[in-house]
DNA sequence: TTTAGTGCAAAAACTTTGCAATTTA
DNA sequence: TAAATTGCAAAGTTTTTGCACTAAA
């Protein structure tokens, strides 16, 4: 569990709670975005409630712990400990993650810019 | 009404209905992204339903009249016939229009790439 | 006239809220 | 031990589905 999250967690004032670590652990096992209820799949056995997943999610990504993305009319979040997008294929679904270089702090009128980028396109297997 | 649009509809042998075009025309009234609600209360008036216009937006992205972006926890659709993104104020909601100059055909191993880039700010007025 | 498209009602899916019980610091 | 957090139940939203009726080609 890299201290980076953890240390987040408390410098905001929020506990370190038992599902927060196994939320957390969940969205660490799969670095591709997840729905909520992927991650309720994978911690409902350890006892967390689906409201429970809803409610961390949207406090980690309050604090800057995840990132949210629609892909496929699905919501879906990650960490995104190295800055990185992802792209999927429009046929088979799959989700890759890719590396960002992206700059976009030139916007006129507007400061303190973030960028959510969503890549959609056809994997190699599938235009064969 | 651009012939582009009713073209598109024709071409992929959609009936060019009534509720289609004043659906048309409510999102080319505001090129801003609007919500399904949104875009039901400018039409509800003439007699279409909210199903209506959800069916219809679903037809008017899948034959690419129309792009689909969250924002803010809110999915909104807009026309996009001139190729741009937008750009939402944290603290005032308001949304605006950029162009758009973006590449993203170098990807490894995908081709035909689509991008939706949602950014988001804090416009000058609410920086003072 | 035939088929696609619509409105209405209802269902399904997703997300949020309220509150008593539990856990953290 | 006080305050935050959780699980459960229930409510609220958003989106989809079924079907008889209507409108487009």
């Amino acid at each position: 569990m890299p201290m980076d999250f953890v240390d987040n967690i408390k410098r905001n004032d929020y506990k370190l709670t038992q599902p927060r670590l196994k939320i957390l652990r969940c969205l660490q096992n799969n670095q591709k975005p997840q729905t909520p209820q992927e991650i309720h799949l994978s911690c409902r056995k350890q006892g967390i409630d689906l409201v429970t997943v809803y409610r961390t999610l949207e406090l980690f990504q309050r604090i800057g712990i995840v990132h949210r993305e629609e892909i496929f009319r699905e919501t879906r979040y990650y960490l995104d400990q190295n800055e990185h997008h992802h792209i999927a294929c429009r046929k088979c679904l799959t989700i890759k993650c890719i590396p960002c270089k992206m700059e976009f702090s030139k916007i006129k009128g507007f400061s303190n810019i973030q960028h959510f980028l969503t890549l959609t396109g056809i994997c190699k297997q599938c235009s064969s």
